[in-house]
DNA sequence: ATAAATTAAGTTGAATTCAATTTAATCACA
DNA sequence: TGTGATTAAATTGAATTCAACTTAATTTAT
């Protein structure tokens, strides 16, 4: 086997997760346009339907994404009334989102879409929980490594 | 359990796909700018040190990417002379696209690379390549799917 | 043979992402 | 106490990505 093998593309690892990536949030993107969200967007709802209230720092934790691309997409949510934002009085660095009662009703309707996303994947419902499994695990290694 | 325990951040499948897609490329940063090159630029020199000789079309068939992303990113790729463009003399809708000679030299130094990312991923080993046999698994599903 | 449909690339515009920087608030500690 | 360091968020600029559209070449069907 010749040393140029491991620059072959079919034995790159990173790049069947960046190509599945973009393949999935393309499925969500027809479930997600009809409540006007993008994937970005989705992602950070998800995060207010379980929290109710958090800062931009913690969100920024959970999504494992930083301030700047944080910042313009929240502000975009409180446009379209979603969520509000507010300073943490006992530390006025600290900005805060909640949902409105907009985002919050926003929640009974869209719970659909999980199960809508999946029906994508009919006959590799096996593959998909061991992925899970196995991305889960090694993303961890990277919550306090860097 | 409730009915939104699938809107749970922890309970998304496409979730850490995305973020831990993000990591690794942001592993390979370091490692590529010493040959200024990006991510994605990178995936597509892969890709021409496999094939010599590929058309636009089939080059976004194997990164799975469109001719929106791919067009400008080897335009930059032949600016920076690593790779010519010609057109398909039996077809000239047909843009192809080849290696110089510059771009054929960068394969014989770039080919530490694969070894220095997987670095990363000590006692990860076993983990990672079980996550690559189920992306490609689920990845196929999509090359006609669609 | 010619008009309509298809195909390949490229362009445009919106959104994301990250690195680097800026601003403001808080903290550390001498 | 006051100065320097740190921290949180936002901003800026470069690059990516995709959808939608345009242009040019080829194919199809009449």
């Amino acid at each position: 086997m010749d040393q140029f093998e491991k620059l072959k593309l079919e034995n790159q690892i990173c790049f069947p997760l960046y190509a599945l990536s973009r393949k999935v949030i393309q499925l969500y993107k027809p479930l997600l346009d009809k409540y006007n969200l993008t994937y970005t967007q989705y992602i950070i709802m998800l995060v207010l339907w379980e929290e109710e209230k958090i800062s931009i720092k913690e969100l920024g934790e959970k999504l494992y994404l930083d301030s700047g691309t944080i910042s313009p997409v929240v502000k975009k949510l409180v446009k379209q009334g979603l969520l509000e934002k507010f300073r943490f009085k006992e530390d006025e660095r600290i900005v805060m989102v909640k949902l409105t009662e907009k985002g919050k009703e926003m929640k009974e309707e869209i719970v659909e879409i999980p199960e809508k996303l999946y029906r994508n994947f009919e006959g590799d419902k096996e593959a998909l929980f061991q992925l899970k499994e196995n991305l889960d695990k090694i993303l961890e290694e990277f919550k306090e490594g860097s």
